[in-house]
Formats: C-alpha cells, structure tokens, sequence
DNA sequence: TATGTTTGATTACATTTGTAGTCGATATAT
DNA sequence: ATATATCGACTACAAATGTAATCAAACATA
C-alpha cells in the first residue's frame, strides 16, 4: 500500500528505540526517550501516531493502553536508506563515501578489521 | 551566522548542478537539470533564492543576470552528512554501513581495490 | 461516588518544503 | 520607439514537519 514510508527525522528517533526494544507503550518511548531527546510526552504521542499512520509501526492494545511495534525491520530501512544515500551524494560508489569518512573521523583498529573481514569475505564469494 | 544550513532534498539537486560547474546563470542550471528532474523554471529560481538566503550559494551580477556558485565545498558537505547519516543509522561504525550496503548493492571489483587501497593507507599510517 | 489522572484521538499552529505564479524593471527585437 | 521576452523579487499555497494543547473516555483514588 504505502510506496515509501518517509520517515521523518523526529519520527526516525522514535522508530530507533522501537527497534532496540519491542513492544513497547507510548510511555515507555517516552521514558526511553529522555535520554536523547528533550521532548514533551505529547510530542512523543503524536509522533507514534504519525508513524502508525505512515504504516510503520502497528500496535495491539493491552486494556486502555497500545504497545507499539515497528512493521518495518531496522536492517531494511538502513540498507534502503544507505543506497540511497550513496546514491546521491556519491553517484553510488562505496568507497569514496569510506574515504571521505575515515578522513573526517578515525577509524579504530577494529574498524579497520572488521572492513578487511568484509572484503576477504567478499572475495572468497567472487572469484 | 546560519549554523547548520539545512538543505532540503530539492536544494540539494540544484546545488549539485552548481558543484558539478561554476559560476553558473539561473538558465544554465535549469538547462542542465532538465537532463535529471522535471523542474519548471520558476521552481529552480525559487530554490536558487532559498539556496542564496541560507548562505550555501552566493553570485555575483553579471549584467542583468546573476552568476551563482557554492559556497561550501562539497566534500566538506558529504563529510559531514557522512558522518551524521553513519552516527544516525549505524551509531558512529562503518563496517556495518558497509556490509548493509555491499549486502543490498553488488560491489565491483573495483569498489573492493579502492577499499582495499584505503586501509592499506591506513595501515601504513597507523601502525 | 466524585474527582483527578492517564490514554489515545483530534486539533493547533508556525516553519519548511515542493512547486509554481505574478510583478516591475530591463534587455531585445521589430 | 514600442512591444515583447526575460530576469530576479516577491507572493502563493498545499503538504509535511516539529512541537504541542485540548478533549472525551477509561481508570484510579479519596
């Protein structure tokens, strides 16, 4: 039904820590939320409501109150946006997106080798 | 003055124009977008306009018309849209960026050599 | 039971964004 | 010189977004 479900920043926030941690009640978002954000409980609502709407998230109700849940998986939404996100600001090519990256923040030595675990990975697939 | 300037996907394309080739008149960025969008002309203006007030184009007069050109470079713009987007979706790692990406996306031979030759840059500078 | 509380639903409202249209001045063509 | 095409400035306007407030129903409390 719904093409895309744009999410927007502020509903994006909400999503994440609905992605961390399943169901949940709209206070529990709220609660989670205080730690990142400094946003009125009504605010938190109406976005959870937006994101229903938008299809991205269902909820089944327990008594008077919802628990929430994401319909999308977290893994979808980031590869799509990631192509996506390559796509335009790097006419699709990884690797100077990596670069620009590592020359803006370190890398850590783990960084590094989880990187050389993906490409030995990859060779061993094509070759 | 204008700390962070937001600039909205539409923005985006006609500011791309502008890194592509510059100085530019408001026609030739027109011209050249009409290859990629299906923008009328009062559409780019308005966004060239909004793009000058936000401090990210500025011109100068030639005649009657203006010159517009960047006023941020774009690998700065990219960096820092890089590290936001990898800090947003995959809290600050690379790696798991690049696996989501080479997982959805089929990266060529080529994309893994360049790769390869940053970390070799890398390791030689960190070691 | 009367009252305050909590929940989701609905409404609010300024700003940003997408997508142009109008206007007044200038340049160009006849 | 006059009509017209063009340019940037200003205006328009609906939809999305950020950020809540209000309202009605259900609950909990005194």
């Amino acid at each position: 039904m719904q093409e895309k479900p744009e999410i927007s920043n502020a509903e994006f926030e909400v999503l994440d820590v609905l992605w961390d941690d399943h169901p949940a009640t709209s206070n529990d978002v709220v609660v989670r939320l205080n730690d990142k954000k400094d946003w009125h409980e009504k605010t938190v609502k109406t976005l959870l409501g937006r994101l229903v709407k938008k299809g991205v998230l269902g909820f089944e109700k327990q008594q008077r109150q919802y628990l929430y849940y994401p319909l999308i998986a977290r893994e979808d939404y980031t590869k799509k946006e990631t192509t996506n996100f390559v796509s335009r600001l790097f006419k699709g090519k990884i690797a100077p997106m990596v670069a620009g990256f590592a020359n803006q923040n370190s890398l850590s030595k783990q960084d590094v080798s989880e990187l050389k675990a993906l490409i030995k990975e990859w060779e061993q697939k094509n070759d």
